[in-house]
DNA sequence: AAATACTAGTTGCAATTGCAATTATATATA
DNA sequence: TATATATAATTGCAATTGCAACTAGTATTT
């Protein structure tokens, strides 16, 4: 727990030097950038991030604000919104990823070999599986 | 950080659930047991929970309200002050600890053999080191 | 000793979060 | 088909957080 929220908030530190938004946007870029057809519905994105649905909400809101997302109502349910990134959030994500990768690389890389490294992921993957089951 | 996310978020919702304080409540009361002269400096205590200043000053404010910890002006420095845990904050760290221990045992202990959390150790506390240096 | 710079801790304010209630739509039941 | 039940997402409100400014005391310099 202390590692996390040391690392977490020495990346927090970085992006907000750099004039680069929080760690979280990050995320959430990511996840519709890699989702298949390019979005997610609201309540698929907020399990992927593991943020709260009333969370997510706000901050897709402030992600639209700026241009970064936006909602797109279903066609096939008219309660939900797929949220998808536009051309400047992925602009904004790969900036974001040159000071996140940076810091993964100095922060995590250069302290673990591979074996500590895939011992880490395992463990760490199992635990959370056995947590979700 | 997703396995940090659910794994913590399910042990706040067990201690919720049996009506107590948040986690961090718990972290404030043991470093106080643990302490030297069952006491510590207010940055003192920051820094070892991983708190910013002020969000420790107001967490202490909640258990000084609950009658769990107060604060004693220091004798050295008349800015500074300690912080204490009394003996209802002791006991309710106790209570907080069954339902705490429980949920490690649970989430952790069980799926991982002493290999892997040796390694899981040593591995988090060199890059805690590491990223303090 | 006075002036200056520093440190410990708190506070005001704005932003973020979480929970419960709400809105709007979809599905199941009588 | 009308009614009840469930689901997707948002919103209101209270609580928490973070940052910068502030207060009060300590250490250093001249």
């Amino acid at each position: 727990m202390t590692a996390h929220a040391v690392l977490v908030s020495e990346v927090e530190t970085r992006l907000s030097d750099a004039g680069l938004p929080p760690l979280a946007w990050y995320d959430v870029l990511w996840a519709l950038e890699r989702a298949d057809g390019k979005r997610l519905r609201m309540s698929e994105l907020a399990d992927l991030t593991v943020l709260s649905r009333s969370n997510l909400t706000r901050l897709v809101d402030r992600l639209e604000s700026k241009g970064l997302a936006k909602r797109v109502r279903s066609k096939e349910d008219g309660r939900g919104a797929y949220a998808v990134v536009t051309a400047s959030g992925r602009a904004m994500r790969r900036r974001m990823w040159t000071i996140y990768s940076a810091a993964i690389k100095e922060l995590f890389e250069n302290h673990i070999d591979s074996d500590d490294a895939a011992s880490l992921d395992s463990t760490l993957r199992r635990i959370l599986n056995a947590a979700r089951a």
